[in-house]
This record gives C-alpha cells, structure tokens and sequence, in this order.
DNA sequence: CTGGGTGCAAAATCTTTGCAGATCC
DNA sequence: GGATCTGCAAAGATTTTGCACCCAG
C-alpha cells in the first residue's frame, strides 16, 4: 500500500512554490511558474506530484470534493455534510450562524457576504 | 439585462425534480431522470435551465465557485474567505471552532470528522 | 538494476456554446 | 412573428492516464 518515493526536483519546486505562496494557486498558475525552471514541464508531473503531496499531507486541496456540480432546490441558508466514502450530500440539522459573516470580517478590510460551511466524514448509510 | 422567460417544461420538471428530492443531484443525475420523459434530452438544455433557474434564485449550485482546484500548502485547519469578484482565495483569521463537528454530529447518525467553511464577498482589493 | 518519475499525447470528465429548427406568447 | 428553447454536436476547460524513456537509490 505505501509506496516509497524518490525525491524529484519537480514536487521539491512545486512544495517550495506552494509555501512562498499564499494565492491558493491552481495547478495551471504552478505549471506556468515552474516552466520556467523546467522548459519541459507538463501538466501531468505538476497534477501527479500535487496528488502526492496531498498524500503525504503536505498540500491540501480546495475544491468541491465532487468532480462535478451538485444541485439544491433548498435555497434557503443552511449546512451540508459530505460523505467520504459515498459521496451523498445531506442537510445538516444545524442553526444558520448570522454571527458569523461578522466574525469573519473583523480584523480584516473584506466585505464579508455569506458563507458556507462542508461537513465531512461517513454518513449513517456507510459507517459501521 | 432582465430577460423574461417562457416557461418549458423541461424546465419545470427540473425544479419540481429538484425539489421532490433531498440528494441533492448532479446534472448528470438529473440528465438520466428525466431523458425517460423527454426523450430527446440534451444535457446542454439541462446546464443551461439550471442556469436560468439559479439566477431567478430557485435553485442553488453546490460547487466550489471556481472552474479549477486550488492548492494550500498551509494544512492546519483554518477558514478561507473567497473574493466573488475577482476569485482570490485568502485566509480568515478566525480561530478554527473545534466544537462545529460535534454540534453538527448531534442529531443525526453521521460521523462528522471534519468541517471547511468559506466565507464569500469582496476583497479590499475590489471593494470601494 | 529496479521501480518510481518525467514528458508527451491521448483520453476522460464535466460544462458551455453555435446553430438550425421547434415552441411559446 | 419574434424572442426563447431544444436537440445535436462540436468545442472548452480541467484533470487523468498509457507509454517509452530517464533517473534516483
């Protein structure tokens, strides 16, 4: 299952780059960035390279978790939680935190509008 | 700017799906639904009623807002607070709440192991 | 050597778009 | 009739994968 693997000059860059920044890039702004460095980089080194250091625990990716869209006639504010294993998206049972928009925006110059928060773990359908 | 629509049964029959079902569907999903009715589906006129239906509000997206991953090599748990006007991706400096997953665990049979909030608006880059 | 890493290109996913013809008002 | 909608297919955008060669250990 562990897979031991060598050093490459590509993810040491790609980690050392992700570091100095604090953008959140995405993998086409590292390629374009790094292709300086490597004149023959490809898009596959940079994905296969992040997806191992998101293995190691090092990188941490922010997306949906899903590949594709989900859709929700719910349109009034409330949670989701996220099923690891299956995927399922539920409502969570949980108040709608007005409080926390303002929260979110002290100590800050961002004009905070809403949010959104994700639970993850394993929903009732798959854990033991 | 306001266009006004004509009704389609398409798309009625994709919020009335939408809200007859509380899983929140890809459009994938709702493609597969609904090419039993109409048999000549297309998934364009399914993206593009879920469009129309997003911007009269009756329908929410559940994605990530943008088109592509972003990455963070910083993976203490923290929040992110996202720009709706020019999709920078900043960190919140708002204590991460330890409590969330239980509060969101009670109630329910899930097993709430971890949680993301995003805060949306605009950044002091583009606001007044 | 050997197995992981790389570049390249093709494929896979998911979503959007152009167009001609059908539909609603 | 005219603007909107639809199906179809092609194009887009992003990510993944197969393969032959390269390189670290």
């Amino acid at each position: 299952m562990e897979i031991r693997h060598k050093r490459s000059r590509q993810r040491e860059k790609i980690l050392e780059l992700l570091r100095a920044t604090k953008s959140h890039p995405s993998a086409d702004w590292i390629y374009e960035r790094l292709k300086k460095e490597f004149k023959n980089l490809s898009m596959g080194t940079v994905y296969r390279n992040l997806g191992i250091l998101i293995n190691q625990g090092l990188v941490r990716k922010i997306d949906f978790g899903s590949t594709f869209d989900r859709f929700d006639a719910d349109v009034r504010p409330h949670y989701h939680f996220i099923c690891e294993r299956c995927g399922a998206i539920s409502d969570v049972e949980m108040p709608f935190d007005e409080t926390l928009n303002r929260r979110a925006g002290r100590g800050c110059n961002f004009e905070v509008r809403s949010h959104r928060i994700e639970f993850f773990g394993i929903c009732e359908k798959c854990g033991g």
